[in-house]
DNA sequence: CTATTTTAGTTTCGAGTCGATACTTTAATG
DNA sequence: CATTAAAGTATCGACTCGAAACTAAAATAG
């Protein structure tokens, strides 16, 4: 199948929202020839990048901004697909947590959408960092139109702490529980920012 | 249903592809919550700016990137919506012409993706053509990767005429139509770059 | 001028998304 | 201890998606 696309000619007026659209749609049309589609190469991703806290059918569902009933088929079709596997919480066990499997983990490094960041990698650094701003601000203020709740770095948040308990060189101040390296570089549920 | 967004900090490196993935999965999210989905609202939008060369299930399969099975679907479903009609062509009797209905046009009105449009048109001005000229260049490199093949608009085709026939103001040279003012103004299927 | 091929579009298939709703199990709260 | 809340699953109907088979009409080739 052969694939057309769109693009504006910058003698009209801006198109800007029209261009985002299409760059992502390349994204998306590169994800669907795959054994994942779009929503699930999300979930993958998401999956990867939550910590221990997070990477849960409810995590995913907030983080997709879909609902559980959705997401739950999505995660089904991950696991049957082996990428990730379910384990019961064992202090409450109306808790799932979702972990990748080594094939999740391969897969990953297939990621569609690092061809795109390596795209935006190319472009000179203040330029990115001037989009970066940008972006973030209209993300920012559509967030805030829809109602919609930040994500952010374990790391960053106002509940973590450095005072290493034994054998742990972290803390969650609003868990009450003692954090991994891992888990402070990864995107948390719970995040505050500071 | 409560919906939550992930924003990743800048104190990581450079998460400029997810931030536009998410940027785009807003816009799609509060197309969804409409009577159209992401993909139906595509398809309006691009009839909407398609010449009549170009308004047709062909033109709309190569513009989103799917094939006609699919698009063949979603026309249908946005025809049992009362937003599109589908027209017979009196010369080549397999193609159809697709036109909006006044309910179609009234829809494009309430277009989610306006938003976007509206808080890109807030930023500065150089900052804007900045990130257009960025976006066009991604565009242009990720189609010339996935083999696409890009659009435009009549008038700034090689083969847009300004030797006026009797009635209309302009002329193709590849299909030797005559060309309304209308159609200048939109995207052509069949566009070369002057 | 007819036979073959190409083009435009539809139909059908199975897997999956999507929101909505009903449901189960387990934990928290009154 | 009864009620309510939370985490997940199951199921519904409308729809997307690619693939493949199909129809009808136009273009092309011998």
């Amino acid at each position: 199948m052969t694939r057309y696309y769109f693009v504006m000619t910058t003698e009209t007026d801006s198109r800007l929202a029209a261009l985002l659209y299409r760059l992502v749609g390349l994204v998306r049309s590169r994800e669907q020839a795959t054994i994942l589609n779009p929503v699930q190469w999300e979930a993958l991703r998401y999956l990867h990048w939550a910590n221990r806290f997070s990477a849960s059918p409810k995590g995913a569902t907030e983080y997709l901004g879909s609902t559980k009933g959705t997401v739950s088929q999505t995660l089904i079709a991950l696991e049957k697909k082996g990428l990730i596997e379910k384990r019961q919480d064992a202090e409450d066990k109306r808790k799932i947590h979702l972990v990748l499997t080594p094939a999740g983990q391969e897969l990953l490094t297939q990621d569609p959408q690092a061809l795109l960041e390596e795209d935006l990698k190319s472009l000179p650094e203040d330029q990115r960092r001037l989009m970066e701003e940008a972006m973030e601000n209209l993300l920012r203020v559509g967030l805030q139109r829809s109602g919609g709740k930040r994500f952010g770095f374990c790391r960053s948040c106002r509940h973590f702490r450095e005072d290493a308990e034994e054998g742990a060189p972290y803390f969650c101040s609003l868990l009450g529980e003692p954090l991994a390296q891992m888990d402070a570089d990864r995107i948390c549920l719970e995040h505050d920012a500071a």
